[in-house]
RNA sequence: GCGUCCGUAGCUCAGUUGGAUAGAGCGUUGGCCUCCGAAGCCAAAGGUCGCAGGUUCGAAUCCUGCCGGGCGCACCA
């Protein structure tokens, strides 16, 4: 934890700025504190000096030099040097910061926001099996919970369920017009333990897709079912209820295996059963955000005007380049531009589209509707109660939690969708929110799509996007890595591995181990990459266990806990008496030398851990903790192979070694956890 | 066309809200298992950071313009 460190010297730089260089903090440029690129140069450096030096009208280095000298003695540190190039330099002191640690004696620092967050991430179309592109949705979303519970914050997850979409209503044609089943027919097909239902509707949705392109008139059944399953109460409804009910916990079951859970589902039935969105209507309308039109080819509908809020209106003129000529672009661009864009809320046929109903929920998340939903609970694992909303009140049975009033809004989907969640921003800020505007955040990351090579081995290439750098996955068209497939493969394979390593394990036990480095695998592999990135899914680099995956993490931990398995059988000692006796050691071998700067250096990366959770957060990049840990994992190796802790012999060195381990493995396991990946006893 | 994201080593990607000598994985080549587990370690080769201007003490990073590509711009979600 090392974020206390840079407190405790920013607020010192602060008071010198203000003491010693007559700075007021108002006016003092932010404080950066950063690692600097070699040990000799110190733990932490500041370039503020040269962020001083116009200011000023003095040298970075001159600055640099007063700085240093302005600071004097701050706790924790035990040398403050003025580098030439105008850098400021701390270096810690290396014994009571390693104490600290161990000793878990750091003081957190205290939150600067307590109000409750809510995550929305998953919301799969609940009408076919999950695949590798929802897996990224969750495994970032998931981790993004965890980071947020890491830093003290309490977090709500919630699972939205689409059940009276287009997608659900496909399927339920499948069912009734391809195959001319009755609610019973679906019911029992389901029930048939030889089949896997959200595999069996995924070839059913795709072949729904043909069936349309067969004859463009059949698209009428889908509204007509569409229609029904809105209004409820028949037998169209009654089936797309079943199948997104069961579809649902396939999908909870596969996020499981992934260690992802939610606290709360959202079912979109009930938003509209409960006139959720009547009421934000009534409200958007009163207000003029949202009218009928009754020309044009949107008469009928009621529609949302779109705010180009982006457009460029007002020119960087101070940014752009001083001698550049004036540009006439303003004079030119006067016309009105009668390009105004309208979204469709309410259709001419009187159904509310998606993001009619998407604003109600997020009115409902800021505690903002003035309704609430009734809850039942869903499911339980664990024995805890999974929740889910219902429109009807509960008659007993335990005492739904209180959902809903969130501070902040966190919402996990695509890029494609950007555009609805600017919309969804928008509304709030017309309807006078702008707080829970700005507040609500689209988590926004690309898709994944196949590599060309995976697309060929699973049947899809001669399929389309020959030309294109890859091959995109589609659900309608069936075309896509089944969630469940990957991890069947990959727990095959890392089965394999394990057997060839353990011959002696039972296969029971070699197969829990299997699942938890399959899961490594996949979890890390969808959080490696920065979120802007398009992922050309890859199933034999998926496969690797090698390099930069979350098996060589795991792998990692799994040695340094032999460490202390050897160190407990052979010397009786563990962790904590390890640390306990630190105490009357010299501090020689981590203030001396080569290797005591090496294992020093273990342990300065290893306590960055806290300072990676908010820069992955403020950035919403998770990938950022997935470097870091395995940047973490390459150094433990090093040192590993470097300074042996059974075969040294001066026992002090030996147990500061084994300290900085015990540390090192801690800050791993805790990064992998906010990964949602879990470490086995061996591997 | 408008909006948005991406372009860094053969391939896949990092690059800490402008900072110290551009890094890693894979692949290639060559080493290391009587030595805490070789899912590992060490070493070598590999770069006009898409191009051109600009801002700055300093630019892969910021600005402008191009070039190439992805995605979005539905009475789907």
């Amino acid at each position: 934890m090392i974020l206390p460190v840079h407190a405790l010297v920013r607020t010192r730089l602060q008071h010198a700025l203000t003491h010693t260089f007559g700075i007021p903090e108002a006016e003092q440029p932010d404080i950066a504190i950063e690692t600097p690129p070699r040990r000799a140069l110190g733990d932490l450096a500041v370039p503020v000096a040269f962020e001083l030096a116009r200011r000023l009208r003095r040298a970075p280095r001159a600055i640099a030099q007063e700085l240093a000298a302005a600071l004097g003695e701050v706790p924790g540190v035990a040398r403050i040097e003025p580098a030439a190039n105008g850098y400021v330099n701390f270096y810690l002191d290396r014994r009571s910061f390693v104490l600290a640690r161990l000793r878990g004696t750091v003081p957190a620092l205290p939150l600067t926001d307590t109000g409750k967050v809510i995550v929305e991430h998953t919301a799969i179309n609940p009408n076919k099996a999950a695949h590798i592109g929802h897996l990224r949705n969750s495994a970032l979303g998931d981790a993004l919970v965890r980071l947020l519970r890491f830093q003290g914050r309490p977090v709500e997850v919630q699972n939205y369920i689409d059940d009276t979409g287009v997608q659900v209503a496909d399927v339920v044609i499948g069912f009734s017009e391809l195959e001319g089943r009755d609610f019973e027919g679906v019911k029992a097909l389901a029930d048939d333990p030889a089949v896997r239902f959200d595999y069996y509707c995924w070839d059913l949705y795709a072949k729904v897709t043909e069936w349309y392109e067969g004859d463009k008139a059949r698209l009428q059944v889908r509204a007509q079912a569409m229609h029904a399953i809105e209004e409820g109460g028949n037998p169209l409804a009654e089936m797309g209820a079943f199948v997104a009910d069961r579809i649902v916990r396939c999908h909870l079951r596969t996020m499981a295996r992934m260690n992802v859970d939610y606290d709360l589902l959202t079912w979109e039935g009930d938003i509209l059963r409960l006139h959720f969105w009547t009421r934000a209507f009534e409200e958007l309308k009163a207000l003029g955000a949202v009218f009928l039109q009754t020309e044009g080819r949107l008469a009928g509908c009621w529609v949302m005007k779109i705010e180009d809020d982006t457009a460029a209106t007002d020119a960087p003129a101070e940014t752009a380049a001083a001698d550049a000529p004036a540009s006439p672009r303003q004079e030119l661009d006067e016309e009105p531009r009668e390009d105004q864009r309208e979204k469709v809320i309410v259709r001419s046929n009187g159904t509310v589209t998606y993001v009619g109903k998407d604003i109600a929920n997020q009115f409902w998340k800021f505690g903002l509707l003035g309704k609430d939903f009734f809850y039942r609970v869903f499911d339980e694992r664990g024995g805890r109660p999974l929740w889910a909303t219902t429109s009807d009140a509960p008659s007993g049975g335990p005492l739904a939690p209180s959902f809903g009033h969130a501070s902040a809004v966190y919402n996990v989907i695509d890029s494609r969708q950007a555009y609805l969640q600017e919309l969804l921003k928008q509304s709030l800020s017309t309807m006078g929110f702008p707080r829970e505007a700005e507040r609500s955040t689209h988590f926004s990351y690309e898709m994944v799509a196949l590599s060309h090579a995976t697309a060929r081995e699973l049947g899809y290439a001669d399929t389309e996007g020959l030309g294109k750098p890859f091959v995109e996955v589609s659900g309608r068209k069936g075309r896509g890595v089944k969630a469940d497939d990957l991890l069947d493969r990959l727990i095959a394979t890392a089965t394999g591995e394990v057997m060839q390593r353990q011959p002696e394990l039972p296969a029971a036990e070699a197969r829990v181990i299997a699942e938890a480095i399959a899961v490594a695998a996949v979890r890390y592999f969808l959080v490696k990459f920065s979120r802007g990135k398009v992922i050309a899914f890859d199933i034999q680099e998926a496969l690797s266990f090698e390099g930069d995956t979350g098996p060589y993490l795991q792998y990692a931990v799994v040695r340094a806990n032999n460490i202390f398995n050897k160190l407990r059988e052979r010397d009786g000692v563990d962790a904590d008496t390890i640390t306990a006796e630190l105490d009357t050691l010299s501090p020689d071998a981590l203030t001396e030398g080569d290797d005591a700067d090496e294992l020093w250096g273990l342990v300065l990366e290893a306590s960055r851990l806290d300072e990676v959770v908010d820069s992955a957060i403020r950035a919403l990049e998770i990938a950022h903790l997935a470097k870091f840990a395995f940047t973490l994992a390459q150094s433990f190796n090093t040192f590993y192979h470097r300074q042996p802790i059974m075969r040294e012999e001066r026992a002090d060195v030996r147990l500061w070694r084994a300290a900085a381990v015990a540390y090192c493995k801690r800050q791993l396991t805790q990064a992998l956890a906010l990964m949602g990946c879990e470490v086995p006893g061996r591997m």
